[in-house]
DNA sequence: TTGAAAGCGGTACCAG
DNA sequence: CTGGTACCGCTTTCAA
């Protein structure tokens, strides 16, 4: 027996068009409109489908069809306020295509990534968004052959691989820039992880600038962080136990910046009246620290309607160009002119 | 002809079969050990497999199987540092099982959550995580009618309704209770959003545990939050402007907390000198503001993890039993005995 | 305009 | 142990 009237649960296209006495093509042309249905029949498809409650079986469509609307991404941790900011962006940028995001977590560690965009493919994404992260451009380029990917925070270069950054060297330029007109010299950077390409770029934008304005880049003042908050404190703990002396911090993104103010809070250091800091990034919080922190923003919402957009130029929707704000300094409390 | 040959990108089990000279079904059954076959066309397949670098297409077994290894998880927000702790917890209890999540965002409202269940109900995934939210506690009934839920934050029940909440009347006293053993009886309490199960919740544990130690119980000490920074803030400035003493405040949330202690900031109030702080719900910033956030412990990670493990019990796998460690106060430097 | 039928890529039942 | 084959739910020729 055909098991089309059983009542297993979730109504089958094929229930639908039994009940309504034409023949499932004629169901399926109605749904998706490809081609004209007699007024007649369509009205008591309409009916039935009501009936029934009748939703289409998406995973049968995909099948059928080889997409399954849905974009992979590759991020790095699922609880970090840096990269959920931007799948908000790429969630924004395609749901109105119906496209929907399987998020896997990477945990900056190159095997673990490669392992989920190996699980993500296997459930058969269209495309695939990585959120930087430790895999080598070419593992990105070998997976690019088997599905379309676009990474954000490094450049590969590929038939099907589209990528971009920012200018994180800039970005730390202008942040120095700031710190020298507003009078300060002696300006202490905590560093990212040293095999960071943004860490790196940063660093050497604090160099550079400090060069350019012909002050001395005394590398006591350069001291190690993790770009995590325990790593801030700790960069503060060295520099003053080093005894070194500086009246200002540029640290390598916002959280480092927290643990460094939370060090100077121990000791009693006023911040911006004794030590004036900088971050990177722009957290959402970073607004409501005390003092609220003046920082380099990253237009992270921006970079994820920007990635959405290129996933979906690739998959065939949309057209191309990007349109990326650059990074710019905000000016909040935590810097003082001296 | 039969399509089997082709170079078509992916290869296909019955690629795998013909190359290998058996069939399709000695393939599947070796594949997934099904049955026993015989070493030396094990050996083969193996081969083969390896050759043509065969993966299996998940879609087709989800069709096939009814069963996609996937939970929806219906979150409020991509970026909140309180649902994603959780979330990470959900991904940590499921991913051993094969099971991954596909999130979406109800915003807090009730429509669209409703909106994105059916999204998730539309791609057949097997279960799904509900956390909080403003859906009705019938609608999640319906849902569950079509579709194993687990919900956090409500108490549903129903054949496959599984839900749990956190005792936030409990904390709130704690919190409380701390403030008056630490000498303060002037407490201004922050509250959530007055439709807000949670927030009624702590409201109620502030009044009866001033109530218990007798302590009047002010309404003007009470001022309206919305569980965000800008409404802690916006909170302390109608506090102190209506020109009421107070010592401590009690912040329904973490969130409302640095928003307060900002308002303080601005106006140059000490924290914990002149006025004391507790907050609630202890993200993982709190342990870097400054002063660092005394506060009621949620323990989120935990609750990740015991939705997962509830809802891998309603699919059939693991046994049941639960296991959450209960709030706790967690003493930082951020309330005054006085 | 409409229906019959061939798959999409697997799994599992039925024989042998 | 192994092969043949029906079928999961839907889309799309091909003919009528």
């Amino acid at each position: 027996m055909k098991n089309d009237e059983s009542s297993s649960g979730t109504t089958t296209l094929n229930q639908v068009a039994s009940a309504a006495g034409v023949s499932p093509a004629t169901v399926s042309r109605f749904l998706n409109g490809t081609a004209k249905v007699s007024d007649e029949k369509r009205r008591t498809i309409e009916r039935v489908i009501e009936e029934l409650n009748y939703k289409p079986n998406r995973l049968a469509q995909s099948l059928k069809m080889g997409s399954t609307r849905t974009i992979g991404v590759l991020t790095q941790s699922l609880e970090s306020g840096y990269f959920n900011r931007a799948m908000v962006g790429i969630e924004d940028a395609v749901k109105e295509s119906g496209y929907a995001l399987l998020i896997m977590s990477g945990h900056w560690h190159a095997d673990e990534e490669a392992e989920r965009v190996e699980l993500l493919i296997g459930r058969r994404v269209d495309g695939v968004a990585i959120l930087t992260g430790n895999m080598s451009d070419r593992q990105i380029l070998d997976f690019s052959r088997r599905v379309p990917i676009v990474a954000f925070g490094r450049k590969v270069a590929g038939e099907r691989v589209l990528s971009f950054g920012l200018d994180n060297y800039r970005g730390a330029c202008e942040a120095v820039d700031f710190l020298v007109e507003q009078g300060h010299r002696r300006i202490a950077m905590i560093t990212g992880p040293a095999d960071h390409e943004d860490a790196r770029a940063r660093l050497a934008g604090y160099r550079d600038t400090l060069a350019k304005h012909r002050i001395e880049v005394d590398p006591n003042l350069t001291v190690p962080g993790d770009f995590q908050e325990s790593g801030g404190l700790l960069a503060v703990n060295q520099l003053l136990a080093s005894n070194q002396r500086f009246t200002a911090i540029f640290a390598g993104n916002d959280l480092t910046a927290y643990g460094a103010r939370l060090a100077l809070y121990r000791r009693s250091i006023r911040v911006p009246d004794d030590i004036s800091i900088v971050g990177f990034d722009d957290l959402h919080s970073s607004m409501y620290t005390t003092p609220p922190l003046t920082t380099v923003r990253q237009p992270l919402y921006e970079v994820g309607t920007n990635i959405g957009r290129m996933m979906l130029t690739m998959l065939g929707h949309g057209q191309p160009g990007m349109d990326m704000p650059p990074l710019s300094l905000i000016v909040r409390e935590s810097v003082r002119r001296i």
